[in-house]
DNA sequence: TTGTATGCGTTATCAA
DNA sequence: TTGATAACGCATACAA
């Protein structure tokens, strides 16, 4: 199959063609003034004709840019992400840039490697939702002293000086379990992620505000950790140790819909009725969530939006940087909403 | 914020850093046979306190090839498309690639805007799923007329010329509807996914073909068609199209799991027991389809290795063409399994 | 073993 | 209105 190499039509090629100099096929192709209009004319009827495209390599290296951005999350594979990253993509291309994905796997090596990964390519801007391992941000913040724009989004560090598009994770924690308590439920546990995660820690002081302005105290014995990067089996396997450790509580804030959905299935074996025995509120509100039984309450996270507001204001610093406009970070807080179902 | 631009240490910058000629830095960093131990060891340490890294857009120009592929997929935010990205991703990093992603959204005029654009932007190759509404390949033959190796996955066309990765999508319904049969159930509607993919014409012969191995008559009004690009509504309004016309219907081959879930979500509201009432079958075993009630029996499909395979065939396809070694095209068709749940 | 020179395909400055 | 020319940063054939 091996054949030989068709080289692309080059300006070369259409100056020859034409009898005229590169310079002037590459100005007539660029809205440049000073070019006939009958050398344009020709110029685009040529450039048809010999179906010429621009080496991107070539513009690249001349321009120093690479119309390309880059986007670090901890995996693709995963209903919340893969929206996310949907709506980078088409935000992106819908303003002439290509998205270079790859995933950290939950790794902060991974997430370091691959940072300079994007620089060497010389991305144009890169866009990052931490690792749960990440605690340290000085890669980080070298991208941004590199003069690359960043943009932080979903799971972010509140001291690095970037942009950053989230949601309100602690409201949103915070609503849920007011909702939980308004509606009668007084020992409520909480289902919570790793340690390190903003998000995480937000839905944790969430959850501990709103019991605390119900004059419900606060019970650490009552919080089980989900932190083994398999929301499922944690949700699991917690479910049976809660069982176990406090058979009187009477409903779970869980910091996922995935770990709620772990939770379903050890009430499930043991005959444990939701919401009647226990109540289970979940996040993010995966599809899901919608048709399990009984279908779980969770919070609205807009996935889609939030990656392609990330990559709006990536795409605004670039072309800022580019024009030498300087420009604040911006921090967007997306709004949530309660889904209110079955389980509670 | 708009700050000055730190221009990134070239090789020159080493050289006169060096005092040497740019030629003999380069070959330093290459293995050349022909460079002294010690200008060697020089410039190593010299590109480390420099922290040179070779611009990547002056190598593509001067390597003509881009060490990126490009991956047009219908869509990211998706159980199963999301699964095979992850392969793909996976497996182009490890051998230094880098992976530019675009969804066609089922349609095939983006699909075709898409390929010209990967092919503008000079991707070393292409990996694609075609969208529903795929029925000419001229976009994709001209790729490969191009001489870029496109490696075609999942929903592939039977008569365009290159390597595919499939599962066998007929094996896998026929044994299926097999399993039905020999459970007991006599008559097994199919809902079926749009006309033209292959993948979905596949599943329905497989499907006919095991009703007439088994002594049933194929009855096409048993069939109904899924193709509004909504697999859950599809599912969901064809079941009650179904329990109108064809009451005595005891089992439905489903053409993929969220389909299925329509129809659960259908029989739910109207009262309908699974299995009770009727059977269901999904297809593709997303992680849904096992938290259900009751868990839904399905298709075991190679999501994340269908993505890697594909991306190490088509790293081979180009690693050939580079060198100048013919290759013959490939068919890989991955297993899968039944899996049995309670639906059934 | 090292260096010189050329070209990859563009863009952009300046002169004609 | 056009064109000659110099970069952009690197790789490589060839000369020294």
């Amino acid at each position: 199959m091996g054949k030989f190499k068709i080289k692309p039509t080059t300006l070369k090629d259409i100056a020859t063609e034409l009898n005229i100099s590169i310079a002037t096929v590459s100005k007539s192709l660029k809205s440049y003034s000073d070019v006939s209009r009958s050398t344009r004319a020709a110029v685009v009827k040529m450039v048809k004709k010999m179906n010429y495209n621009p080496n991107v390599a070539a513009v690249n290296l001349r321009t120093q840019q690479s119309k390309t951005i880059g986007v670090i999350i901890p995996t693709v594979a995963h209903q919340f992400f893969s929206e996310v990253l949907s709506g980078i993509i088409e935000e992106a291309e819908k303003n002439g840039y290509l998205v270079i994905t790859l995933q950290s796997n939950e790794q902060v090596d991974s997430e370091k490697r691959q940072i300079l990964l994007l620089q060497h390519k010389r991305v144009d801007g890169i866009l990052i939702s931490l690792s749960n391992e990440t605690y340290k941000f000085k890669h980080i913040e070298e991208v941004i002293q590199n003069n690359i724009p960043v943009v932080l989004f979903d799971k972010i560090s509140k001291i690095v000086n970037c942009s950053k598009v989230t949601i309100n994770d602690c409201q949103a924690a915070y609503d849920a379990v007011t909702y939980l308590i308004k509606k009668g439920y007084k020992k409520i546990a909480h289902f919570r992620g790793s340690l390190k995660p903003q998000n995480s820690i937000d839905r944790f002081v969430g959850y501990k505000k709103a019991l605390v302005d119900n004059g419900i105290s606060f019970d650490p014995l009552l919080v089980y950790l989900c932190d083994n990067n398999d929301d499922f089996n944690d949700g699991f396997q917690n479910a049976r140790k809660l069982l176990d450790e406090q058979p009187d509580v009477d409903a779970i804030f869980a910091i996922t819909d995935s770990v709620a959905v772990g939770i379903y299935n050890c009430f499930h074996e043991v005959g444990i009725k939701v919401p009647e025995d226990i109540a289970i509120f979940g996040f993010s509100n995966w599809f899901m969530s919608s048709v399990l039984t009984p279908s779980l309450s969770t919070i609205q996270q807009p996935g889609f939006e939030m990656g392609r507001k990330s990559c709006e204001i990536l795409l605004e610093e670039i072309k800022n940087l580019k024009n030498d406009i300087s420009y604040n970070f911006q921090q967007v807080v997306l709004p949530t909403s309660l889904v209110i179902r079955n389980s509670t």
